[in-house]
DNA sequence: AACTGAATCAACCGCGTGATA
DNA sequence: TTATCACGCGGTTGATTCAGT
């Protein structure tokens, strides 16, 4: 295995980072921005590579970063965009503001690979169902009324899930679907209707709130994720120092840096960047175009604005959500799924 | 308390691509 | 046209942390 060209003229030092030297990156490239990766580290005083040193600004000292767990809005963007662009990490990222693709990346392969992963046994989903929430992932619908917002009377701004799945009628046959990870992306590929929904609930204003800051994260987690978060963001703290200590707004438009308040983008802003970029003789399908057009009309609903949201008791609930709604709508992708059946009763004591 | 397997995520590696000489 | 270099990306690794026993 050998080392970058920009490794090999000199001893470097590799893997986890010190406080000395993320201090020394942050001043010089805050100071002079960071130029020539490859020169950065001898101007910074630093025994790393280039290479090194710009993977460590990117994904961790970056001021803009944003850091804590994911929004129930991110990962259904990730999910949208993943089915669309596969594992295109940083075209993906560049639609999460604050996050980067080594984020987005590991937050796929820990948390929605995995639960796409566990979804092929759907015993497991009946600890979605379990905490009484789940009219918060029915669709809004004509056939129940009850549930609809009254924010969003025009219904035609909304996706909807094929919520017909037998799963919800009690007679699954868990065999029916595997699930190829390989093959995900041909199954979002094939869906007629988009795959999500906009899900609300409305004895509970507070889900309205997107509200997974960091910050705002911590008041609605129980005291366990509360403290997970904390332990995992030690070393974030430092580098909050850090940033705080180094850098101050006026350096910050140095560096083409997004607002810290900014909303997640349109995925339809997003996908037609994509979509006008894709040359017609690429390698991207007519379906594949097809597909992202879809995307396009449907986009609203899960491009949540001020008053809008999509609602989870919890991330991963809400990865289940999006990840059952998926199935569901492939296991009907052969047709096109016009008005969902929601179950009138349901049972999964 | 100690051990162990799982999960997480920062960092590394190799490759593709574009710019430049 | 070719060679070289730097950058950016996606896949992978491995150290650390967490959770269960």
């Amino acid at each position: 295995m050998g080392h970058h060209s920009c490794c090999n003229k000199q001893k470097v030092k590799r893997g986890l980072w010190s406080p000395e030297e993320d201090e020394k990156l942050i001043n010089y490239i805050t100071t002079y921005g960071h130029g020539c990766w490859s020169s950065v580290p001898k101007l910074a005083g630093l025994h790393r590579c280039g290479k090194s040193c710009r993977l460590r600004w990117i994904n961790y000292l970056r001021p803009d970063l944003k850091r804590g767990s994911f929004s129930s809005q991110e990962a259904a963007l990730i999910i949208e965009l993943h089915s669309i662009l596969g594992n295109r990490w940083a075209q993906i990222a560049k639609h999460l503001p604050g996050r980067t693709d080594n984020e987005v990346k590991n937050f796929w392969n820990s948390s929605i690979k995995k639960k796409l992963l566990s979804h092929d046994v759907f015993p497991s989903l009946s600890t979605f169902f379990c905490n009484g929430s789940i009219e918060s992932f029915f669709p809004l619908s004509t056939e129940n009324p009850s549930l609809i917002n009254p924010h969003h009377h025009n219904h035609q701004d909304h996706l909807y899930l094929p919520i017909s799945s037998p799963i919800l009628h009690g007679n699954f046959d868990h065999n029916d679907i595997k699930i190829d990870i390989n093959n995900y992306n041909s199954y979002f590929l094939h869906i007629q209707n988009p795959m999500l929904q906009t899900v609300v609930s409305s004895n509970n204003p507070s889900f309205f709130e997107d509200s997974w800051s960091l910050g705002s994260v911590l008041s609605h987690l129980n005291p366990s994720q509360e403290i997970q978060i904390t332990k995992s963001d030690a070393t974030t703290h430092h580098h909050y120092n850090i940033v705080e200590k180094f850098i101050n707004p006026s350096t910050l438009q140095h560096y083409d840096l997004v607002e810290p308040n900014i909303t997640v983008p349109k995925v339809c802003d997003s996908i037609e960047d994509y979509v006008y970029n894709i040359p017609y003789n690429s390698s991207v399908s007519q379906e594949q175009h097809e597909a992202l057009e879809r995307v396009q009309c449907y986009t609203p609903s899960i491009c949540p604005q001020d008053d809008q949201t999509l609602v989870a008791k919890n991330q991963m609930e809400y990865i289940d959500a999006l990840i059952i709604s998926s199935f569901q709508s492939t296991a009907t992708s052969s047709s096109i799924v016009t008005k969902p059946i929601i179950p009138s009763t349901l049972d999964y004591s």
